[in-house]
DNA sequence: GCTCGTCCTTGACGCGCGTCAAGCCGACGT
DNA sequence: ACGTCGGCTTGACGCGCGTCAAGGACGAGC
């Protein structure tokens, strides 16, 4: 951690949806007054309970908001990259953090006081507007993650997948190939199951021929199907 | 439905955390815009999916936010009482209901177009700061509401009655009296289950000696067992 | 080539909980 | 007092999924 005021720090902090609307001067303000940490994977960055001063915006790699269980295993809420900010309600609201982040990759921090965005705040009232947006926006993601919460294994597994085929789905003569987009003993964290139940729940797929398993990435034939079965609409 | 101002809805309003540095003019103006709504219990007042140019203050009664999944089973997010907003997220965001409101009880409704509540805001910039502490905290509460969802039906049952003891228990001599606040049917669906599987553990508390049935109220003799059980450890 | 380690898959089993189907109890009307 | 009805409880059963344990599959290193 240092103080000096860094390129790739300022640009994701003028990346941030938080403040999009602030000046430029007042971005290169918070950038000189941000700490900024390099974090291995695995890193712990903020535990749950703990009294938050400051929040975290994303420089590199990506970061996960997740909430470990009594028998060790983790729901992850929400995946920040480039330019988002996590941590940022109890730094707001003055309280504890309610869930813990750590690094998913190797990833670059930037630490920036709670005090510093109110300061900010009240000098450029504008941008109020934008923080609200940004805060009702995660609160709608969350709800998200309640309902999926809702789902079974292989409805969850959909969801993903449908999400995923959209985003990085990618045409082949064969079907749609999308890559999983980390180990598969991951995604299972990430799906709220442990890697044998998504094993089974991946074959069910391919047996009922919505896809093909190919290694860590998958062919999909029917992305109808995907939807459907993560939409929580039956079978 | 009606557009004339009522002292009771006034009073709503100004009791409502989201604007609370906002002026007695203000609140006054934002009564007389609102359109106030009378429902019946069970009413849908909201509908996941829904475009939502505006929120809805409680001026009396409870209303439930809550998801429903495929198979007609809810989960209830928020439960929101006198002066507190809901569907509120959505407005400010200019998106689409993330979740479903009903009324709990019978209740009267307050509906605020999200656009006032802009003009609001441009004219008394220093309310953003509630706002925003308002928002945060929700989003903590909805974090609440996951790491709940973690849990087995005991546990989550254990939490509920928890929470309740400090707000309603009352102390005597056989143990600490505490209301369940709702008929069990409605209880159970507000744990995420079915009356038959609260009823099972209910039982086992009873069973344990940690509390003791008593209609629709129930006697609690070791407050820290339902701590122990609400938070995650073991039995 | 072999060996080792890591990641993934498969099978067997137990537990929690939702469902179905009876009972039980207390509240109310006549 | 009796019948009835709704809310609650209890038992039996099935299914999903987490756990334990035993194999594959694949790449890395010698």
């Amino acid at each position: 951690m240092k103080a000096t005021p860094r390129n790739d720090v300022r640009a994701a902090l003028r990346a941030c949806r938080l403040w999009r609307t602030a000046s430029d001067d007042a971005i290169a303000l918070l950038a000189a007054s941000a700490s900024v940490q390099d974090a291995a994977r695995g890193r712990l960055l903020a535990a749950e309970g703990e009294p938050a001063e400051r929040f975290g915006v994303v420089v590199s790699g990506r970061v996960r908001v997740f909430h470990m269980t009594a028998d060790g295993r983790t729901i992850v809420m929400e995946t920040m990259e480039y330019g988002e900010a996590f941590a940022a309600v109890a730094a707001l609201a003055g309280g504890r953090n309610p869930a813990s982040v750590d690094a998913a990759t190797p990833a670059t921090i930037a630490w920036i006081s709670g005090e510093s965005l109110f300061e900010l705040l009240a000098t450029e009232p504008q941008i109020a507007r934008g923080l609200i947006g940004d805060l009702s926006e995660r609160l709608i993601n969350l709800t998200s993650v309640v309902q999926t919460l809702a789902l079974d294994v292989p409805g969850r597994l959909a969801r993903y997948l449908f999400q995923r085929s959209l985003a990085v789905g990618e045409a082949t003569p064969d079907g749609l190939r999308v890559s999983l987009g980390m180990p598969k003993a991951e995604l299972a964290a990430s799906l709220g199951t442990v890697p044998e139940t998504l094993s089974r729940a991946l074959g069910r797929l391919r047996d009922d021929g919505v896809l093909e398993v190919r290694g860590s990435e998958v062919i999909v034939f029917d992305v109808g199907a995907l939807a459907r079965l993560g939409s929580g609409y039956g079978e």
